[in-house]
RNA sequence: GCCGGGGUGGCGGAAUGGCAGACGCAACGGACUUAAAAUCCGUUGGGGAUCACUCCCCGUGAGGGUUCGACUCCCUCCCUCGGCACCA
């Protein structure tokens, strides 16, 4: 028996498919559609496991789809700016477009080996000056709503380098290429006004289909919390001091109030204050503390007592204002009230510099002396120390405590979010031009529509020194104002890559798009995405940037839907000795070498059977074996089937009918309900296992069998589409196996006249007997009865209860 | 610390209130072969009884509960992998 030929007969098909169009998207406006879409890949070196796993299943459902009868748009593109492509520069001084698209190139060819059902019309690469034009455009019609704006922010600074760094170019605290030591720096930077749509992004109800744990990351990231603002007076600075708190029941236990480092406040104070120097010297030493994620948990609570006191308005008591590293400018108003009594932070803070503590709600199991507590009590209980609401329930203080701080203009119940407004700028060079000139006369002017692209200079050398490399193009640079026509200089920050991510799908929807970002009909049409499938990394941003700009879009009518991603599937990682698949572990399997020495669609098949999507999956080139095995099986069983010869003992047998059919009943349900692969190449090969004996029986007549075979054919294909064509090409069809419709179920041949009932004594298994379908109770009772195994557990005992599911288990409870 | 996923044979995994371990891998035995590879057939959770057909006990991270019946539902705990983290 020859092997099957899978070099051969991928090149062949794949060249077919290319040539005939037939995954070619087309707009039918009266046709049911399925969009599916893989996130698309950034352009580094080459594909890894992970992506063929991410398109493996997607291909898979865009296949099974189609067969159904759904119109389908299934397309890909490059996620082409970003900071790696300078990297690259700086490292082996190519230039990033250089470098990038020979990246999509080699992804290009590897892609194309997969014999994914890509439309390749619509192919895109962001960093395409077609494509970021209307990055451009968005931003002005954004910036027109006043959706972006301009403000003083923070962002790591390396003073050697004289550069910005992201926060994964900080090591420890340092530079990752020259180690000194990161400060913080405030820069004017970009931002889109996100937090206007934190309540419409909370709103998950036009999502169908989403990991709960996605949802609930989203959530938290928006972060929601209901709480009061309360106004503390200053009187050495004649102003107020808003604080927010979502604990404005605990407010007469307010011992302090502490304010962020660079709340504006604090230059009042130093102008005031009598330990000016003090001051000064304690926010030299916390401003360089950097904000990255292993520095904040590991940071020591620091503060400085202000010189000056707040007044509670609750009951007028003086209170010392302190300056704390620990309170942030961004969340809230930037100041706290401290209740050490309440609130563990301010207990370990007042325990450090020795401020007072006073308790306000009664622990019912502890005593409510404060020297005694030995940490803070934050759940609720009964109001003590409070004024006119001693006695009263904590949770109802809070309420009541908020309407009379309302009621007397000291203070106000709000919302508040931890979501921040977006940062869109970049320091760098590969990345959306950000089209703002700045002009002496005029200030910041939009560059006009008309005059978009503002394309990115290639006059450049990235160096990773110095500031944003587009101020090194002269040419870049310089220009006139588009309102007075004098000189003016292009603004040189580029935009978040995630700006060209949140609205990809969009163009790709869109097969008409000279001279606007997408055709409104045609994205209406296609849109949402009925399944979109990619990696759990990006459950918070790019997702969440995703739905903020369809929603925008939305409410401007470029678009009449509010979700983006109705169906979201997030696939495991690839795992390989323990460990993800990574360079820097050195476990990475090529997928090219796979597909070399096996073929794509074996390495389809273990991808997909190794484990359901949303499960990672664990690498084993056994597995590998064992799927090119059963394909082989398949290539000669084939075989056998056109070469099998009828006999006259087989007519009336229907055990061949039973089989396929159960397997298209058992194979549908599997993808239709959760995408479980697994489980239906695990029916696959369960069919040709019972397909084996039946041939070796003869049990069957060849014209059955080979009808039986073709369905058969027809259910594998979305799995193994090469070798399938491949069969159903030999089988005498002209036609691809992909216009074909997804075979049906014949219910008539599903109905057993025979099943198995198990029987249990006390719940435990001791017989099973054989009934005739739709059997009563009492005669299936009766039967069992006469079996010798479960007779002898009922020999001298009584049965009790008696429990009988219809067809599966008679449960006999017995004394 | 908070939130979420997960824990089932030697391994990947099935079964989500009704016969635990489908399907595959690995291992072992057999057939074919001069031999090997490939292929095909068989056995395979642990323990025990039996010449044998077979039969019994234990078993889904640990302990408890609900139920005629629990891998599945509830409570307590342990381990593990993710995410977030001074959010006031």
């Amino acid at each position: 028996m020859e092997k099957y030929n899978f070099t051969e007969a991928e090149d062949k098909w794949q060249k077919k498919w290319e040539e005939s169009g037939i995954y070619k998207a087309q707009f039918l406006k009266d046709r049911k559609k399925f969009y599916v879409l893989e996130m698309f890949p950034y352009t580094s070196a080459q594909i890894h496991m992970g992506h063929v796993r991410n398109y493996t299943i997607g291909d898979v459902i865009a296949r099974f789809f189609a067969m159904n009868g759904f119109n389908i748009l299934h397309p890909i593109g490059y996620d082409a700016f970003g900071m790696p492509a300078e990297n690259a520069a700086i490292k082996q001084k190519i230039p990033p477009k250089e470098w990038t698209y020979k990246n999509i190139g080699t992804i290009g060819r590897q892609l194309k080996k997969l014999g994914i059902s890509y439309c390749w019309e619509r192919e895109l690469a962001t960093c395409d000056p077609e494509y970021y034009r209307w990055n451009q455009y968005f931003f002005l019609q954004f910036y027109k709503k006043k959706l972006v704006y301009k403000k003083l922010s923070l962002a790591n600074w390396c003073p050697s380098c004289n550069t910005v760094l992201a926060n994964e170019q900080v090591v420890d605290g340092g530079c990752w290429r020259c180690s000194s030591a990161v400060e913080q720096k405030e820069l004017s930077q970009w931002f889109v006004r996100i937090t206007d749509y934190a309540e419409k992004l909370l709103d998950f109800s036009g999502i169908k289909n989403w990991p709960e744990r996605v949802i609930t990351m989203q959530k938290n990231w928006i972060g929601k919390s209901y709480g009061c603002e309360v106004h503390f007076s200053m009187p050495e600075l004649k102003k107020e001091l808003t604080v927010f708190t979502t604990r404005p029941d605990t407010l007469f236990g307010a011992t302090y109030v502490v304010i962020s480092p660079r709340h504006p406040v604090v230059k009042e104070i130093l102008a005031k204050s009598r330990l000016k120097k003090d001051i000064e010297s304690f926010l030299a030493r916390v401003r360089n503390q950097n904000i990255t994620v292993e520095t904040t948990a590991k940071m020591e609570k620091e503060g400085i007592y202000a010189g000056i006191d707040a007044v509670n308005p609750v009951n007028s008591e003086k209170i010392p204002v302190w300056i704390g590293n620990y309170v942030l400018l961004e969340y809230g108003t930037g100041a706290i009230m401290a209740v050490p009594a309440h609130d563990q932070r301010d207990f370990e803070f007042a325990e450090k510099y020795g401020l007072p503590v006073r308790i306000v709600i009664k622990d019912p199991e502890w005593e409510t002396v404060p020297e005694k507590l030995q940490q803070a009590y934050e759940s609720e209980g009964a109001m003590i120390n409070s004024g006119t609401f001693d006695g009263m329930g904590s949770a109802e203080c809070i309420v009541a405590i908020s309407k009379s701080l309302e009621k007397q203009g000291k203070g106000k119940q709000t919302v508040n979010y931890s979501l921040r407004d977006w940062c869109i700028s970049r320091q760098r060079y590969w990345g959306t031009p950000i089209p703002i000139i700045y002009c002496k006369k005029c200030g910041a002017v939009s560059v006009p529509e008309k005059d978009l692209p503002v394309i990115l200079p290639e006059d450049i050398e990235i160096t990773g020194k110095g500031e944003s490399p587009l101020k090194n193009s002269n040419r870049f640079l310089h220009c006139k104002c588009p309102e007075c026509g004098g000189d003016a200089e292009r603004e040189t920050d580029t935009m978040d890559t995630f700006m060209d991510s949140s609205w990809y799908f969009l163009r790709y929807a869109s097969g008409d798009t000279k001279d606007k970002p997408f055709s409104k009909d045609e994205v209406n049409y296609w849109m949402p995405v009925d399944q979109y499938i990619g990696g759990i990394e990006h459950a918070i941003l790019h997702l969440l940037y995703s739905r903020f700009f369809v929603k925008v879009l939305n409410d401007m009518n470029y678009l009449n839907f509010n979700e983006p991603f109705e169906n979201l599937l997030c696939q495991g990682m690839v795992i390989k000795d323990g460990a993800k698949m990574s360079k820097s572990k050195g476990n990475v399997v090529d997928p090219e070498k796979v597909i070399q020495k096996y073929g794509v669609d074996t390495l389809r098949l273990f991808i997909l059977f190794a484990a359901p999507p949303e499960m990672d999956l664990e690498w084993a080139e056994t597995g590998i074996e064992g799927a090119w095995r059963f394909i082989n099986r398949v290539w000669a069983m084939d075989s056998n089937i056109r070469n099998y010869t009828d006999t006259d003992k087989n007519n009336g047998d229907v055990s061949v009918e039973k089989l396929i059919n159960r397997t298209i009943r058992g194979i549908t349900e599997d993808i239709r309900k959760e995408f479980h692969f697994n489980t239906a190449i695990a029916k696959m090969m369960e069919f040709t296992n019972g397909l084996h004996r039946i041939i070796e029986e003869q049990a069957s007549s060849k014209e059955k069998l080979v009808d039986a075979w073709k369905k058969f054919i027809k259910l594998m294909a979305p799995f193994i589409p090469h070798t399938c064509e491949e069969m159903w090409e030999i089988h005498g069809n002209r036609q691809s196996v992909f216009n074909e419709s997804w075979p049906a179920v014949e219910e008539k041949y599903l109905k057993d006249e025979e099943s198995s009932v198990a029987v249990q004594i006390n719940g435990k298994v001791r017989g099973r007997i054989n009934i005739v379908s739709g059997s009563s109770e009492a005669m299936v009772m009766e039967n069992a009865m006469k079996n010798p195994d479960i007779f002898k557990w009922l020999e001298g005992k009584t049965v009790v209860k008696r429990i009988y599911v219809a067809g599966k288990i008679l449960n006999l409870v017995v004394k």
